[in-house]
RNA sequence: UGCCCAAUGGUGUAAUGGUAGCACUACGGUUUUUGGUGCCGUCUGCGUAGGUUCGAAUCCUGCUUGGGCAACCA
């Protein structure tokens, strides 16, 4: 189990503080069981991340156990693709569960356990449309009215829940319904429905169901049945507690109501900067191709950013930074870069590469000679060892690198400046060839062969110092740049202002928020020690960012992504 | 005009009645064969009005602002 990010803490977050409390009052017989319920209905996010940190982190870290349960009570929502890949994505977190459970699996009890509360009065079919039930239901302000179906005799509930679960009964013909309060302050309590008929054959069960329970007849019945400890969710389900509890204290009951239970507690759920974390939303992207897929490297799901470079661990030090409290933040998306610049920077070995070329030729480097430099592997870590590079007179260059006329602050290659090509020599810009439209084509300068790096030659202070690869020595290479999807900070809040505002279609909000500069494709070169790389492998193209080998690469057309830029403070500058 | 929750630098998060701290960001400086990294430093904060107390970011009340709740979604 990951423990890397969390260092030493001087407090807890509340959750935490609550599991330490009730650890040490001997609660639930001293265990600590929690679990992890998403919805197959979609790829999992960075805010399921969020969730998944602390449900299996907090279990890990005390001793408990957190399982895995599929919340698949809706089929025709749900799939088994998803199902799959949201275990990839746990697993890939650096997360192990201990049971794999399904709200389907407890159908049955759920079954049993409504029958019981039609029998005991506590439940009733109801044979009205959803807009009679919805318009009966009041609104926060004024109470609701109670359903002419609320005080039917048990014998008629029974048969007819019975009848729902038979395939006779059309969706949306009759519910059961929980009889509580159709006065309560609480939308919740309002004679909430509990079972509803759907006929879509379900990814698990297939037919054997036609009625399915909703989510707070489900939910907290699971954690019950499974003896969940601490039951984890976001600040939206705030107002559902008081109903988790209610039919919890009924599966007990009346019996040891104040322990040997699940609790929920609710903490704030993950929004970032820049960022639109919706499954919903996101399913949109995919199924109008504004992105390639759900692990497209612009996507903030797990498998998006598994692809575009970010590290299991620099998710999970993103997520221990930014906390847990029953505020509604906005995140900065800077903390998550800083989280994975830190991560990388310690471990991603360093190699060459012009993104954007232009030639140098040294001129007075004998033509055909090849020397073979030695490159340190990463600075930041002297086990990481070395590797080699052919150096010789016909070198790329980045075409950044090169200006004609220059400002002060200018530090690289410029007629008349010297400046030092990393591992290889000091070299003077001797001057620029033109074509005819007057733009740069190739850059030539004259090294000091006494400046080999390694030589007493090269101890000489030099400004700038850039990399270069040699023509004749090098790969190309397919480099997508990847940049934010969205150009404004709340991609969520600007959708709905313009959606209202122009009564639109959601996607076509969503393209009017789209930064056109998301992915830049750019033909490079990189050097041969790259040949070999494999999908995914992280590297630092010096000078200029992280990029990790794309799962689309092959030997013969290698791909890289841009997981992030390097911190560049001569942007700034010369902005 | 109901119920619930929240509010600490630009962002996020600590301080649990006793010196408002940390991280990110921004901006300086320094080191550096990556304008990276490291190191040093600077700026900026308790929403508001009362109350309790020797003492309040913390407890209480009002106000303001923000969020959530009226799916046969989860």
């Amino acid at each position: 189990m990951p423990t890397d990010e969390q260092e030493k803490k001087t407090s807890l977050n509340f959750i935490e503080a609550k599991v330490v409390e009730d650890l040490a009052e001997g609660k639930n017989g001293g265990r600590l069981q929690t679990r992890f319920p998403p919805e197959p209905n979609g790829y999992l996010h960075i805010g399921h991340a969020k969730a998944i940190c602390l449900d299996f982190g907090l279990a890990a870290r005390y001793g408990g156990t957190c399982n895995l349960r599929f919340d698949d009570t809706n089929p025709t929502k749900e799939d088994l693709e998803y199902v799959d890949a949201i275990k990839e994505d746990i697993r890939w977190l650096g997360f192990q569960w201990g049971h794999e459970y399904y709200a389907s699996d407890y159908f049955p009890q759920l079954w049993d356990f409504a029958v019981r509360l039609i029998k005991e009065g506590k439940a009733y079919v109801d044979e009205q449309s959803s807009e009679e039930i919805a318009a009966q239901k009041g609104t926060p302000t004024r109470p609701g009215v109670e359903s002419p179906y609320r005080n039917r005799p048990v014998e008629e509930s029974l048969a007819l829940f019975t009848k729902m679960n038979s395939g006779e009964v059309e969706e949306g013909k009759m519910v059961l319904r929980a009889k509580i309060d159709m006065a309560n302050p609480n939308m919740h309590f309002r004679d909430p429905i509990i079972y509803r008929v759907v006929k879509t054959p379900h990814h698990r069960t297939g037919n054997r169901w036609y009625a399915y329970p909703m989510y707070d007849f489900a939910h907290g019945q699971s954690d019950f049945f499974e003896g969940v400890t601490h039951s984890w969710c976001t600040l939206e389900f705030v107002v559902h507690r008081p109903l988790y509890d209610y039919f919890i204290d009924e599966l007990k009951e009346g019996k040891d109501l104040d322990d040997n239970r699940p609790r929920q507690t609710e903490f704030n759920k993950l929004n970032l900067n820049y960022t639109l974390l919706s499954k919903r939303n996101l399913l949109i992207l995919v199924k109008e191709g504004v992105v390639n897929d759900w692990d497209d490297p612009r996507m903030p799901t797990l498998c998006g950013f598994r692809r575009r470079g970010y590290t299991p661990s620099s998710i999970r030090k993103f997520v221990d930074k930014i906390g847990y409290t029953t505020y509604d933040a906005l995140n900065d998306f800077a903390l998550l870069e800083s989280a994975v610049r830190e991560d990388l920077n310690a471990t991603a070995t360093r190699v060459s590469a012009v993104v954007r070329p232009i030639k140098l030729t040294i001129t007075n480097y004998p033509e055909g000679k090849v020397e073979e430099m030695e490159c340190v592997n990463n600075p930041e870590d002297p086990e990481a060892g070395t590797h080699r590079i052919a150096f010789s007179c016909d070198l790329w260059i980045e075409a950044d690198d090169f200006m004609e006329e220059a400002p002060k602050k200018y530090y690289r290659m410029t007629p008349g400046q010297e400046v030092r090509l990393k591992n290889a020599y000091i070299v003077k810009c001797t001057g620029c060839r033109k074509d005819e439209q007057g733009n740069v084509v190739e850059v030539m300068a004259e090294y000091d062969p006494e400046t080999r790096s390694g030589l007493p030659g090269a101890d000489r202070k030099v400004k700038g110092t850039i990399h270069w690869l040699s023509r004749n020595h090098c790969l190309s290479a397919e480099v997508r740049l990847y940049d934010r999807l969205w150009q404004v900070e709340n991609p969520r809040d600007s959708m709905a202002k313009i959606i209202e505002e122009q009564g639109c279609e959601t996607i076509n909000a969503m393209r009017q928020l789209l930064n056109p500069q998301s992915l830049e494709v750019c033909h490079s070169y990189v050097e041969t020690y790259l040949s070999e790389a494999k999908p995914l492998e992280h590297f630092q193209f010096q000078r200029i960012g992280y990029f990790c080998v794309d799962p689309d690469s092959t030997p013969g057309h290698l791909v890289f992504n841009r997981t992030v830029t390097l911190k560049d403070s001569w942007a700034k500058v010369n902005k």
